[in-house]
DNA sequence: GCGGATCAC
DNA sequence: TATGGTGATCCGC
């Protein structure tokens, strides 16, 4: 591990500082030999490192894709893109200024020939993936093909074979589901597997694990592929990655290994972070390591939205999840091609027809009836355009499509295209199969039988030292604390560990689901996560009510600033998370395809319980006018005279007296959508008419019983007649938002 | 709700 | 000569 993590940390972090190094890091607009070196100035991912790119030639690399793209469309379409993040990037700086002034300071084994030489699945005009031969050259997925082989002169061309991949693909499925029945898939190539049961009832380790299923893996397809073990999702992929090809990485399930893991892990490796947000990142706060991330906590919070803050906030703590898959319904369904760039609208047209066509017989093949049809267009320099109609009724049909298409493109026209797409979305039906976010948030909470105070089995507090053993580089909250009279900075740390495993796997070749031939023909995967197998299997409960599973460290964090903002407002902000003893212990495994590895995860889990913001408030505080939006004004305040004469409050300032749930005054998003949730059940009893939710006299207490056990089983299918009376609090209010 | 953008694979 | 397709999500209107 250390190896890496030095390796890694030089790589990302010294390119600021040193000028030699600076010749890589295209970041460096003010590159002393930009003139000399104008490839220096190209933005470009393909020298983000990937697997098995080790010892590239950047230099060289950057040098040919500039030379072979400038001048283009594409290429003069990217430096626009770049301009904007630019001024992106100076807009944050400058705010960033203002905040400091203020103080807040496969193919191979069935070609022996080809074995050992540089090979891309794909062709001239895009690659889908290489092998590690080619990757030395710097030739990498989504690279176009006439690039790659200036790269790589001796680079063999192969055609794709969906079918053979989808084969092999079942095959490592049948091997996880050995080991976790409920094993995610994350694409062909790519699943997640939760081995922590398997590690306690054999006794054994995650790394042991991880090489059985490596070992089984390729005795069923002769393919090799890498692992990651470690305590969820989000350290379990990061550690697929280290050791591929053919290799695993185990993160030791301690609290420490996992803090010096996260805390020198360079953000761009995570999940989610792209090449735009780490220049972001990079640019305006000089974040390199998810160390960082919580070093600058205050920036971000003052920075960002309240939902990156979180998310920025979780990698720096190493929060990935870690629970049951959910059975995410599909939200929209989309047909695109690209084709030669043209003005001709008798050919729009055409394409659109087709277009309509297949969509309609996707949608046909789901049972799916949409409500928002969104047209696309890619224009000859590249500029991507959407527009789109929510209708007043569900379409599905060609024709129907094809009419509403026709009228949204007749108003673009006319203009040169090089790819036409049409996507459904707004399904018929899918208010009643989802929950929001937030929604999932007090769902989680309802599913605690303690109050996150009182838990038992807190072992170990400490006040920020515990955050500040962390290597950082800028000053301690501590210092700004007493730089500034008008803040009040407090920063706990209760740390406790829990045992959940992840394992994740990831294929090391087969990558991208979808392959344009060149004569323009795109072959297209099902989508595989989409796939029935991984699903239906979701209805056992893990968790009992009342049961506690694991004695051990509870962790929580409560990140709090009060104070009085440039503006001269007095604010509050709190981010409270913690890892909750309520877990099953468990481990997660994350697998990758060509090659294969397993990596152990860390085995805590932890939920963002509450993140009051300043930004926040303002939602929290309108959290109650959905009502508003959805009924009127008098049926709001209808609804809260409701409330208020059912006796609901606050006992004690903290148990609800209507079902209990213990909820502290701080967690004012989770106590505002409990008082919501109350209220929309009052509210469907006096229209009781509705006759979604049948007559009846169960306690509040038995409702949310009942909504409890229904969510701890991790479904979220479709309600049943039987379920007729739990119906979800965001049904009911989606419902009425959208009833035409 | 719309449109632009980012991200993953 | 030449830079994909599908789906999700977020942000700022």
């Amino acid at each position: 591990m250390q190896p890496h993590h030095s390796r890694a940390a030089s790589c990302d972090g010294d390119a600021i500082r040193h000028d030699d190094e600076a010749a890589f890091n295209c970041h460096q607009k003010q590159s002393p030999h930009k003139d000399d070196k104008p490839w220096h100035s190209y933005d470009t991912v393909f020298l983000n490192a990937k697997a098995g790119m080790d010892g590239v030639d950047k230099e060289k690399v950057q040098k040919v894709v500039y030379e072979m793209s400038k001048g283009s469309r594409y290429f003069e379409n990217e430096k626009r893109k770049e301009a904007v993040v630019e001024q992106r990037i100076d807009r944050l700086r400058s705010q960033a200024c203002l905040i400091t002034a203020a103080g807040l300071a496969s193919l191979e084994k069935e070609n022996p020939s080809l074995k050992g030489k540089p090979m891309a699945v794909g062709g001239l005009s895009m690659i889908c993936t290489a092998n590690y031969e080619a990757r030395k050259f710097g030739v990498r997925a989504a690279m176009p093909g006439f690039i790659a082989r200036k790269l790589c002169q001796d680079l063999i061309f192969v055609r794709p074979d969906f079918e053979k991949y989808s084969k092999y693909s079942e095959l490592t499925r049948q091997v996880f589901r050995e080991y976790d029945e409920r094993f995610i898939a994350r694409s062909m190539d790519e699943a997640y597997l939760d081995v922590t049961d398997i590690c306690r009832e054999r006794t054994i380790s995650g790394a042991q694990v991880a090489e059985e299923i490596r070992h089984h893996v390729y005795e069923k397809t002769k393919l090799t592929c890498s692992a990651g073990v470690g305590p969820n999702r989000l350290l379990a992929k990061v550690c697929s990655d280290i050791n591929k090809p053919n290799g695993q990485y185990v993160l030791p399930n301690e609290r420490s290994a996992i803090m010096n893991f996260i805390s020198a892990l360079p953000i761009r490796k995570v999940s989610g972070i792209g090449k735009v947000t780490e220049r972001m990142l990079k640019d305006v706060l000089g974040i390199s390591t998810c160390g960082d991330l919580l070093q600058n906590r205050y920036m971000i919070s003052a920075l960002f939205s309240p939902i990156s803050r979180d998310f920025f906030f979780s990698v720096g703590l190493a929060i990935g999840g870690s629970e049951p898959p959910q059975d995410e319904p599909r939200k929209s369904l989309s047909n695109e091609r690209t084709f030669m760039a043209t003005t001709d609208e008798s050919f729009f047209s055409k394409k659109l027809e087709e277009l309509a066509e297949a969509l309609a017989v996707d949608m046909a093949k789901e049972g799916l009836q949409g409500r928002t049809l969104t047209l696309k267009l890619k224009t000859a320099s590249f500029e991507v355009r959407t527009r789109a109609v929510s209708l007043h009724q569900y379409i599905f049909s060609k024709s129907d499509i094809l009419l509403h298409a026709s009228k949204l493109l007749k108003a673009e026209v006319p203009l040169s295209l090089r790819l036409i797409g049409l996507r459904l979305a707004n399904f018929k039906g899918e208010m009643f199969a989802c929950l929001s976010p937030s929604q999932r948030t007090l769902a989680s909470y309802l599913n605690q039988n303690t109050s996150p105070y009182k838990t038992p089995g807190v072992t170990d507090i400490c006040e920020y030292e515990t955050m500040n053993s962390m290597p950082h580089r800028e000053s301690s909250p501590k210092s700004i604390d007493q730089d500034n009279e008008n803040e009040d900075l407090r920063l706990s740390f209760k740390a406790h560990v829990g045992r959940r495993l992840n394992l994740s796997y990831k294929s090391d070749g087969l990558q991208n689901p979808n392959y344009k031939h060149e004569d323009g023909q795109v072959v297209t995967s099902k989508r595989l996560d989409r796939d029935p197998l991984t699903h239906g299997t979701l209805q056992q409960s893990l968790l009992k009510p009342g049961e506690t599973y694991l004695a051990g460290e509870e962790a929580s964090i409560v990140l709090q600033r009060r104070g009085i903002d440039s503006c001269g407002s007095h604010f509050e902000s709190k981010l409270c998370a913690s890892w909750d003893s309520m877990e099953k212990p468990s481990t997660s495994l994350n697998v990758d395809a060509l090659t294969c590895k397993a990596e152990s995860e860390m085995g805590f889990r932890s939920s963002l319980l509450d993140s009051i913001g300043i930004e926040d408030q303002v939602a929290a505080e309108s959290s109650t006018s959905i009502l508003q939006i959805d009924r009127s004004t008098h049926v709001k305040s209808e609804a809260t005279n409701l409330l208020q004469t059912s006796s609901f409050t606050w006992i004690e300032d903290f148990r609800c007296s209507v079902c209990g749930i213990e909820v502290p005054a701080e967690l004012i998003s989770i106590r505002q959508e409990h008082e919501d949730y109350h209220l929309a059940q009052l509210l469907q009893e006096e229209s009781g008419g509705m006759g979604l939710w049948s007559n009846h006299n169960d306690s509040f207490q038995k409702q949310i019983g009942k909504r409890c056990l229904r969510e701890e089983s991790g479904t979220r299918r479709k309600l049943s007649k039987k379920d007729a009376n739990c119906l979800p609090i965001d049904a009911y209010f989606v419902k009425n938002r959208f009833s035409p």
